[in-house]
DNA sequence: GTCAGTATAAACATAG
DNA sequence: TCTATGTTTATACTGA
């Protein structure tokens, strides 16, 4: 599914907010790419010549009166040296896209080496400045050698540039394809419309923003005076312009690949999701995103869909690639089964790991409310939470609770009073809601039956062993787990599996070690206060002798707390 | 068909 | 009185 070509999403963002090369490494990058910069010029010396030499053959044959036919010939000479600098910089653009991958960052081909600065606007240490800046000039001055007609060609830097555009650009330079091109413009041409609006992309918060520059300008005049004088329409800056554009289009170009990519996974995904029967799992969810998500591919801006998208709710076992609507929603009848639940897929790393997408995509997470209830209060620092605290939680973590609120908040409190396993604590801030971890694991086993030794397994030996092999089981009957995975995009169903045993076995561990038994001293905070209110059923002797909690912790964060982040927030209550 | 688990809806009680 | 919270009941669906 990755292509290994390419600079993950990851990695971008993490070129574009931490500039890591150490000097080190700029020196070896920039000594490569003065390297290829010299071949390049080499070569570019080497095509001027022919075509001087062609110029000279063409006058000949003129003035001797040749067939066109030579001419020809000598047409497709050049034309086969044009083709051998462009695979030059094919093999220059190539190199460079390995020392990405090596993530030694973005250089681009053919131009003066640390791109790095564009990239990173204001946020490029004093350091590296200087030293694009020194290179930069260095750059310019050996181009305006090699170059003699004329540095403000920037028809040299397109044709470097990445292959899927090279042609066209190649053949009209002022293509304003992608605007890669408006970069170059403000300087002039476009100044005087900039004047007028004092929003001028090179100028923000009194700062010169031209790259690399950072020129402190009182007001707007003195950037325009500062502007025109230090930047110029001369070989440095133009320079840094096709430095920028390639910035640009080494964006784009990534931004394509990771287009296509995503074209893929959802291809592949509702491939899946579709095939008849195909062990029910959460990949259902994705493939109804998918869906919709495919289909307004052609107008990115429409997804993923916000909060307040008037859309329906994209449910789990959706089948096919209907979007429910809220009418039908009722229709069909709710939907009862909770995948992930089922087969005992870790909550909360398949919350973790998908946590992106839950917020932003308006589906129902495959989980049971008491499953998200805990996750919720397990979350929170003290292991326990107020019902509004649970409600933000639901919210904050699902764009799918951002509507329906009654209903669903219904739901959590009839989940709560319901379950034994949720046992509510009277606290100084009023009553607080926790988990009783036995209780929450004694109804879980009970939906896993048909695999004797999984069954053999739950009765014989500890409790906390149940989710481990019910995951595994999972795992390798279905070998599909994750639905939607953005931390783990190499191997996604190999990585959650792992976390997952790693987070039910750390859960386990945890606990086994710090509760004993229901008097133990050492057990979470909930037990320093008395519940209020016990629901019936107390523990049978042999329940207080298991493990008391399976609380896991790998999601636990303590700055997790944003509680308030929806308390305010209007919820549409549009559905009847 | 039965049963357990779950979702949804709704009625009701209570406290602030 | 209103609202939030909490409890309980009823009904329907699903999967074992």
């Amino acid at each position: 599914m990755m292509t290994p070509q390419v600079i993950t999403p990851q990695q971008m963002q993490q070129i574009l907010q931490q500039q890591v090369l150490s000097p080190q490494q700029l020196q070896v990058l920039l000594q490569q790419q003065q390297a290829l910069m010299l071949q390049q010029q080499q070569l570019q010396e080497f095509y001027k010549k022919q075509q001087e030499q062609l110029q000279l053959q063409l006058l000949q044959q003129q003035h001797a009166g040749k067939q066109p036919k030579e001419q020809q010939q000598v047409a497709t000479q050049q034309l086969a040296f044009q083709q051998q600098l462009l695979q030059m910089q094919q093999l220059q653009q190539q190199h460079l896209l390995s020392l990405q991958r090596q993530g030694l960052l973005t250089i681009q081909p053919g131009q003066p080496a640390l791109p790095l600065q564009p990239l990173a606007q204001g946020m490029i240490p004093a350091e590296l400045q200087q030293l694009w800046k020194e290179v930069t000039s260095a750059h310019t001055a050996e181009e305006t050698t090699g170059n003699n007609h004329s540095s403000l060609d920037l028809t040299t830097t397109c044709v470097s540039s990445s292959a899927p555009s090279k042609t066209s650009l190649i053949m009209n330079p002022h293509a304003s394809t992608n605007g890669q091109l408006s970069v170059h413009t403000p300087k002039r041409e476009s100044l005087s419309h900039e004047e007028h609006s004092h929003s001028h992309p090179l100028y923000g918060h009194g700062v010169c923003k031209w790259p690399g520059c950072e020129a402190v300008c009182e007001d707007f005049q003195s950037f325009l005076k500062h502007l025109n004088s230090e930047h110029a329409l001369d070989d440095r800056s133009t320079a840094q312009c096709r430095v920028q554009m390639q910035v640009v289009q080494q964006l784009e170009l990534q931004l394509a690949k990771d287009k296509e990519r995503l074209q893929a996974m959802m291809t592949h995904l509702h491939v899946k999701s579709t095939e008849p029967k195909a062990a029910p799992q959460p990949l259902n969810l994705v493939s109804s995103v998918t869906l919709s998500k495919s289909a307004s591919e052609a107008s990115p801006q429409s997804l993923p869909h916000t909060p307040t998208t008037p859309t329906a709710p994209i449910t789990p076992v959706t089948q096919g690639p209907s979007v429910i609507t809220t009418t039908s929603m009722h229709t069909v009848g709710p939907i009862r089964r909770r995948y992930s639940d089922k087969y005992n897929v870790p909550i909360s790393s398949d919350i973790a790991q998908n946590q992106e997408f839950y917020k932003n995509a308006e589906v129902r997470p495959p989980f049971t409310y008491a499953s998200l209830i805990r996750q919720a209060i397990l979350e929170s620092p003290e292991k326990q939470l107020t019902l509004n605290e649970i409600y933000n939680w639901f919210t904050r973590m699902f764009a799918y609770f951002r509507r329906n609120a009654a209903t669903w908040k219904n739901a959590v409190r009839h989940n709560l009073s319901l379950h034994k396993c949720f046992v509510r604590v009277e606290n100084v801030k009023g009553a607080v809601w926790t988990v009783d971890e036995v209780e929450f694991q004694k109804r879980r086993p009970q939906k896993i039956s048909g695999n004797p030794s999984l069954i053999k397994n739950m009765q014989s030996s500890h409790a906390y062993c149940t989710p481990l092999n019910a995951a595994l089981q999972a795992s390798m009957a279905e070998n599909s787990i994750p639905l939607y995975t953005t931390a783990s995009m190499g191997n996604p169903t190999l990585g959650n599996l792992a976390s997952a045993i790693r987070e039910e076995l750390n859960g386990a561990m945890e606990h086994t070690n710090s509760n004993e038994s229901d008097s133990s001293p050492g057990r979470s905070p909930m037990q320093a206060v008395h519940p209020v209110h016990v629901k019936e059923e107390p523990l049978d002797p042999e329940e207080a002798e298991g493990p008391l909690s399976l609380v896991t912790t790998a999601n636990h964060s303590p700055d997790f707390d944003h509680d308030r982040d929806y308390e305010d927030e209007p919820v549409n209550e549009d559905m009847e």
